[in-house]
DNA sequence: GTGGTGGCAGGAGTATATTCGGAGAAAATT
DNA sequence: AATTTTCTCCGAATATACTCCTGCCACCAC
């Protein structure tokens, strides 16, 4: 629930270890903040029970699901009612192509990260799924080059 | 190694399960998808051994880390160089603040995605850490509103 | 049929996770 | 300064999971 109990040095330094690999077993991570195992166990689940650590997940080889590569949405809307627009993106993101759906200001109002298999299933997809809405006023596409993600965050 | 190795609908279910929570215990897994425990894990192991399971990180509130907000970089090139442009995102998604950083087709060259403290620390990193660089032409900045993401990659 | 292969279940042994009680240090209170 | 409270730690005991091995069955090729 609360995120703002005072985390030290060795909080931190559990997080970063976990957000690298959430599979590591305790007894490992204790070794390396140099606490023993049942006093790193007690710092984990209480991280987890404040909310802070909020879940694990793993990473797939799109490939094996026949992801050709990425594409990214740029879209305009007519109307930006909160309830619509929310609606609209919990839609999208329950798409199994659709990788994350950004609401942002300027001149496009949202963003959507892809994963399709070839040209004809985004083609498909921006027709289909996205150009079909009445409030899409405009959808721009653009092909993913490179896509590099950082999985921990560190200290600002 | 080789992800292209059939995987049969057991194999899919396993995946989707640790995409979702990379700490279910081996047995509850087996459970899900009508193992033994000794079957599954030969499967999950066969799945990392591949390269199809990649790894496993844990999620953490950027509340905890300090983060306000975030917000996106929407930047241009003058110049198209592939080894300047893979040295400039790498050097950039190891900044802190940088969730992702995408390289795209279209007007815009780079999309970096960010977390900071407020918009002070914004503007700083806009001025000091990216417009600094001569072979950047233009910077648009956008504040992201919301951002929704689907960590589970579903059959195409 | 026969031999080979691959995936599965079950069990034994080992390693790990989890829980609990108590000790010790630091901070707050009197 | 002494006492109380709080907090975090450790170590031992228990529970649970992991790992490896064996044998079984089904499927395929010959």
């Amino acid at each position: 629930m609360n995120s703002y109990a005072q985390l030290d040095r060795t909080d931190f330094a559990i997080l970063e270890i976990l957000q690298n690999n959430a599979l590591l077993p305790n007894k490992q991570v204790a070794a390396e903040v140099n606490l023993s195992p049942s006093a790193c166990h007690e710092r984990i689940k209480r991280l987890k029970d404040s909310g802070i650590l909020k879940s694990s997940h793993a990473v797939v080889d799109p490939k094996a699901y026949g992801v050709g590569f990425e594409a990214m949405f740029f879209i305009q809307l007519d109307r930006h009612e909160a309830l619509l627009v929310e609606e609209f993106m919990q839609e999208v993101v329950g798409l199994p192509e659709v990788k994350s759906v950004t609401l942002i200001s300027g001149v496009y109002d949202i963003i959507a990260h892809l994963r399709v298999r070839d040209i004809d299933h985004l083609k498909s997809l921006a027709f289909e799924k996205f150009t079909k809405r009445a409030y899409i006023t405009k959808i721009e596409s653009s092909i993913v080059y490179d896509f590099k993600e950082s999985r921990v965050q560190k200290p600002l």
